[in-house]
RNA sequence: CGGGGUGUGGCGCAGACUGGUAGCGCGCAGCGUUUGGGACGCUGAAGUCGGAGGUUCAAGUCCUCUCACCCCGACCA
């Protein structure tokens, strides 16, 4: 049979859209730039939200929902903020037939609407803070797209505060980036580096900018999430003020902050591998497939009797399970078409187990023989799968880890910059202290761009490996998406 | 927006230079044999050859125009 997935190693880019396509994550859609996300993809962002949602309400979050359009005059409020955002807008200048008098903007994030409310909304410190998250589709025109990592089109969440003072509106921007760390490592088995973005990548109209920032699997970085202090940049656009305990007027310290179905790109091109997808148990829409193997027709009622047993033990153990009953596909292609679509666990049940009361069990993180576990009782079947899904997704998390820090180097001076660059490729790890210029330089000539600052490096102070500056400040560059 | 490429059953392609009744693989449907790592046989359905115009007795093939998509570079969750 046609292999249809390129390998990694030929072709990252195009192994990763084969495994879209090949495991129905999505689909090009008849509008260019924009994608289809099919049901086993939006199963996957299903996850996701969820895995967000619930931090998000534990910290102490609502959820609501704010207008798809935005009055154009809206954007041009906040300065750098329209600069930003001005050249991705898709605008609707025709309703109902009628040319508008105000042209209305699809939203490309809604810090701008959701401040107009909160001006209405606050009135006393006694109203602060506000802590509100929004799900939401969002439109940026974008030139160069790719499923899940950019598209014209994207789903997210989008968060959004108001705080009386700075300290707390910053600490909120900070504990919600915590927040997107530990989404990222123990629900997406992503290892994460937090930092601040450098004034050259922040978000249009933030004070500061913080992100967690992932490797894929071809060394470039991918940022997967980002919080945003805004400092009173948007309270003042749109006169979001309180009265303090001295009935002094006072404009709110606003956070806004995002996680897109980016994160789902982030989670193929982490763990996948030449089978395909490799996904981390947490996530998975389907945790076990349960693969019945017969040849006769006797062993068939036999065998499928077994493997419906098994299919309500381990449902009743709250276990995300599918019994691939197909009569028409063999056991092998099932084999390979689940490692595909990456199912962190296979339960095979044929005559001989039937037999042994026994089942066999292979975790899709280790391959072939080295991942099997053969004659496993039937009665503790249940307890051992829970058991190997908690490893698959600690061994998922362990090798995305050893793969990154295999590929992250300290380098001293720009010509080792360029030479592990060209070399290597992977995280560059250096001492900073450059400027916005220094950055463009850079990225112009190596085409890494300064990803993170590191928010408490280890390393004490160095000298910047471009300009030799003493300086405690140590940055990560690399190729990004 | 600059550079490169491709449009032919659902998908991947051949056919084009040298014009002469549209073909192959996969997939799909039916039947039978199969089933512990991507099964096989037989039968069958399915294509205005991206679009428009032109040359010709005759155009998937030659000419002109046009549209769309993909890939590589400047901006971005």
């Amino acid at each position: 049979m046609a292999e249809k997935i390129t390998p990694r190693s030929e072709d990252f880019s195009r192994w990763y859209l084969d495994v879209i396509r090949e495991a129905e994550l999505a689909e090009n859609s008849p509008v260019r730039g924009c994608m289809v996300i099919r049901p086993y993809g939006y199963e996957l962002w299903e996850g996701v939200k969820a895995g967000l949602d619930r931090r998000f309400k534990e910290t102490g979050h609502k959820n609501a929902y704010f207008p798809l359009f935005i009055p154009m005059s809206f954007i041009q409020k906040e300065n750098e903020h329209v600069e930003g955002f001005s050249p991705e807008l898709a605008i609707v200048t025709i309703g109902g037939g009628k040319e508008l008098e105000e042209p209305l903007v699809v939203r490309p994030t809604s810090e701008t609407i959701i401040g107009h409310m909160y001006s209405r909304w606050i009135q006393s410190y006694r109203d602060l803070p506000v802590l509100i998250n929004q799900w939401a589709n969002v439109v940026r025109w974008e030139l160069r797209t790719r499923p899940f990592l950019r598209t014209m089109e994207f789903l997210w969440q989008e968060g959004h505060t108001a705080h009386a003072t700075a300290e707390e509106a910053m600490e909120e921007t900070l504990r919600m980036l915590d927040v997107y760390a530990d989404f990222a490592i123990n629900d997406a088995a992503i290892p994460v580096i937090k930092g601040r973005k450098s004034e050259r990548e922040k978000f249009a109209g933030a004070v500061a900018s913080y992100t967690i920032e992932a490797m894929m699997g071809n060394g470039w970085a991918l940022q997967a999430g980002t919080s945003h202090y805004l400092g009173t940049n948007f309270a003042r656009a749109f006169e979001i003020t309180y009265l303090d305990r001295n009935n002094e007027l006072q404009y709110c310290h606003t956070t806004s902050w995002g996680v897109s179905t980016r994160m789902v790109g982030a989670i193929v091109m982490v763990h996948g591998d030449d089978q395909g997808l490799r996904l981390p148990p947490v996530l998975a829409p389907i945790q076990v497939v349960i693969v019945p193997i017969w040849r006769k027709e006797a062993e068939r009622s036999q065998v499928l009797e077994v493997t419906q047993q098994v299919k309500t033990a381990l449902a009743d153990a709250g276990i995300r399970v599918h019994l691939d009953d197909r009569e028409e596909q063999t056991p092998g292609f099932k084999f390979n078409d689940w490692e595909m679509r990456g199912v962190p666990l296979r339960v095979e049940i044929g005559p001989r187990d039937v037999k042994q009361q026994s089942v066999v069990l292979a975790r899709r993180d280790k391959p072939g023989k080295e991942g099997k576990e053969f004659g496993v009782p039937l009665t503790g079947a249940a307890t051992r799968v829970k058991e190997l899904l908690r490893e698959v997704q600690k061994s998922l998390l362990e090798q995305a880890t050893a793969f990154r820090d295999a590929h992250t180097h300290y380098v001293r001076s720009y010509e080792e910059f360029k030479e592990v660059l060209n070399e290597e490729g992977g995280f560059l790890r250096v001492h900073w202290a450059g400027t916005s210029e220094d950055e463009a330089r850079i990225q112009e000539e190596t085409k890494a761009t300064l990803r993170c600052l590191l928010l408490e490096p280890p390393e004490g102070e160095g000298e910047c490996f471009l300009t030799g500056k003493k300086t405690d400040q140590v940055a990560i560059f690399a190729r990004a998406y």
